[in-house]
DNA sequence: CAGACGTGGGA
DNA sequence: TTCCCAAGTCT
């Protein structure tokens, strides 16, 4: 197969071609079969792509699946899922977590209804002025679903170009200017006759991040690209970065909102403040958490007791 | 911009 | 068992 066009020089100035090349020909032999990823016109993917990448803002694909194929056969389209209560969308999204995601899923597909005749966008800017669509999702929605030459730049997406281009070993704590430019200048052009091979190097590079270039422990020997891998080649240095800090869970409102959300999901109608209880015995914390619920639209006040909203 | 925001599985 | 973390977004 002929190389891909390579990318004008990197920021750095070396030529990514062959990393590129190297990638797409490691994701024609290993890709996982996703169902979010299978074909179509536009029209009909780009709401099961916009579903897939609002379930997998940070929570693994494993978990994604099931949920994404019964939340499709249920909504198959934006205007089913806006004819249904927002707590009907809060309740479907089960365990999957960060349940404010569900909330803006549901606002994302009213306003697709309403500003868009029902069919989501494939303007970067009308994307990203859907709710829960940020710069990642507003890219992967254009790329995976409608072609698009843009730049998706996820975790997986800055971890191998961190490792493979900069030689580090994890990217910044927090995404920079740097690596956004960095993502658009390897991003190959398209070749005459291959309009999606842009879209298709994004996939390959995530792919490759989530089975290969991992976080915990890369599995370089499989790995594609590890004779052209800058970090690699600098005899694999650890992070010099600052120790990230780990997320606090036990005893935090997450949890309680996390419990609190349990109940109420699992629930035929409303509960009251008793029933509450049972999530979490302190009242000051529970109830301040029921109050950031509210806040959120999670939950609403339904008859004396609290509900998930209509 | 640092911090909040769920959940469960693997090392 | 404890810690880490998985295709981010919003404030």
């Amino acid at each position: 197969m002929p190389p891909p066009p390579s990318a004008p020089a990197s920021p750095g100035g070396e030529d990514t071609s062959e990393l590129v090349s190297a990638v797409l020909r490691w994701y024609a032999a290993h890709a996982r079969d996703l169902p979010w990823r299978h074909p179509g016109p536009p029209d009909e993917i780009a709401w099961p792509v916009l579903v897939s990448e609002v379930m997998l803002q940070q929570t693994p694909v494993a978990r994604v699946e099931p949920a994404w194929r019964a939340w499709l056969e249920r909504w198959p389209s934006p205007a089913a899922l806006a004819a249904d209560g927002p707590g009907e969308a809060v309740r479907a999204w089960g365990r999957l977590g960060y349940p404010r995601r569900a909330l803006r899923l549901h606002a994302a597909a009213v306003a697709v209804v309403e500003r868009h005749g029902g069919r989501v966008p494939s303007d970067q800017a009308e994307l990203r002025a859907l709710p829960g669509v940020g710069a990642y999702t507003a890219a992967a929605v254009g790329a995976f679903a409608f072609g698009q030459r843009v730049a998706v730049v996820d975790t997986n997406v800055r971890r191998v170009l961190a490792r493979a281009v900069q030689g580090r070993a994890e990217p910044a704590p927090a995404l920079t200017a740097a690596e956004t430019a960095l993502a658009a200048s390897v991003l190959p052009q398209a070749p005459p006759g291959d309009p999606r091979l842009p879209a298709r190097w994004s996939v390959a590079v995530m792919e490759l991040g989530a089975l290969v270039c991992t976080a915990r422990a890369p599995r370089c020997g499989a790995c594609p690209v590890a004779d052209l891998c800058a970090w690699q080649r600098a005899g694999a240095p650890p992070d010099d970065g600052p120790a990230r800090r780990g997320q606090a869970w036990h005893g935090t409102d997450r949890q309680v909102r996390g419990r609190l959300m349990a109940l109420l999901r699992e629930a035929p109608g409303p509960l009251d403040d008793a029933a509450l209880r049972a999530a979490w015995d302190d009242d000051g914390q529970r109830e301040r958490c029921l109050a950031s619920l509210v806040a959120d639209g999670l939950v609403v006040p339904s008859g004396g007791g609290w509900s998930l909203p209509l």
